[in-house]
This record gives structure tokens, sequence and C-alpha cells, in this order.
DNA sequence: TCCGTATTTCGAATAGTATCTAAATATTAC
DNA sequence: GTAATATTTAGATACTATTCGAAATACGGA
């Protein structure tokens, strides 16, 4: 299990996420925008899966990412926990 | 410049992000919270300083570490950005 | 069944991170 | 100036992450 804070940690990986906010990808799309290699592209996407940031599909012989935004809203209630101002203080 | 979210990548420093949110801390206070030496504490606060996720003060000898939001409010705008529905959509 | 396309997995190089102990620095008190 | 206290820095080691090219796998079509 790879936390969410991990699969974000990466600037590629976050430019994935943006990239499927729009729409699904397949890998070898995601891969033809960043200049690194398929295998490279594939391992982010492992780490992704393993965050559970991204689902799966599979069609035909294409896998097709999307993704996943229910691990961010946990993500997304820690930052706001964090910068939340107190109220109520003593 | 320590990304953010390489800050935040770590468990440790978000436990650390977690006990400032309550009050300031001196790094002995927050050290004596973490089964970790003292050294490795001050390399995770060192980190969090990188990333403008905490502020330093002295106080005669000792060095207080306090929450800093500023950089947490980009973090969040991320997670929105990534979350938000999308209205208007065709 | 063999081929082509899409993608992943493997093995290896390199770089980055977490952790420790010990030594160094900074501040204050005497 | 010396000592005491608080914290960081240095050096070492182990672990984890990023990246690549090459080989392996999976699926669908001829």
């Amino acid at each position: 299990m790879i936390s969410a804070w991990k699969g974000l940690s990466d600037p590629t990986r976050r430019e994935i996420l943006q990239l499927l906010k729009g729409r699904p990808h397949t890998a070898g799309e995601i891969a033809d925008q960043f200049s690194l290699s398929a295998a490279t592209v594939s391992h982010h996407l492992s780490v992704l899966k393993g965050a559970k940031l991204v689902n799966v599909d599979r069609r035909r012989q294409t896998l097709i990412y999307s993704l996943n935004t229910a691990v961010l809203q946990d993500v997304l209630s820690v930052i706001l926990a964090l910068t939340a101002s107190e109220r109520r203080k003593k």
C-alpha cells in the first residue's frame, strides 16, 4: 500500500493526474506527453495505482487510466485541518 | 528549495505539523514526542523549513517552530482543482 | 498459431532520503 | 573565559526512488 502523499510527492505523477483530470487516457497517450521512457511512465502509473489515485480499465489491448478522487478527499481533509484557523480558542 | 509536497510526503513530518497546529513547540519538545534521535527530528525540521511549512524563531537558547500555512494554501488549491467536478462540460 | 501493438516487468545504474552517533555551534549563566 | 543547555551539522549506512533499455506478457487479428 502506497500512501496518497507518496503518490503526490513526485512532479511527474502530479502532471499525470492533471492530465487525467481532463479525461481518461491510455498508458501510451500518457507516455507521449512526457520525455520519459514508457517503462518509467508505467512505473509512475503503478505507484498511482498503488496509492489508489487512479483507476485502470482494460479495453481491448490498451489500458485506460482515469483519476480516482476518493483518496484525494482524505488528503484534502488533512490539509484543511492543518489550515483551519482555530475557533473557540480558550 | 524543497517542495511542500516533499515536505508532506513523510509521516513523521506530517505528525510534526499536526503537533505544531496546536501551538508552537521548541525543537526539543518536538523531539520528545518521537522515538527518534534529536538529530533525526532536526533533519525533518530542516526539510519542513526548506519547504516553508514551518517558521522558526529563536527565544533565548531555544528555537521555536510554528506552523506556516501559507504554502498549504497552494497545496490545497492543487487538490481542489483535481477534485473539482467539471461544470459546464462540453 | 504466429504476428503486431500496447504495456508491464526485470535488472541495473544512479540519486535521494531516513536514520544513527559523535562532534560542532550558539546562547546564556557563572 | 568556561561550563551548561539546546540544537544543528558531519559522516556513515541502509533503504527507497527514479530512470533506462531489454525482455516478457497480454490481447486481438490474419
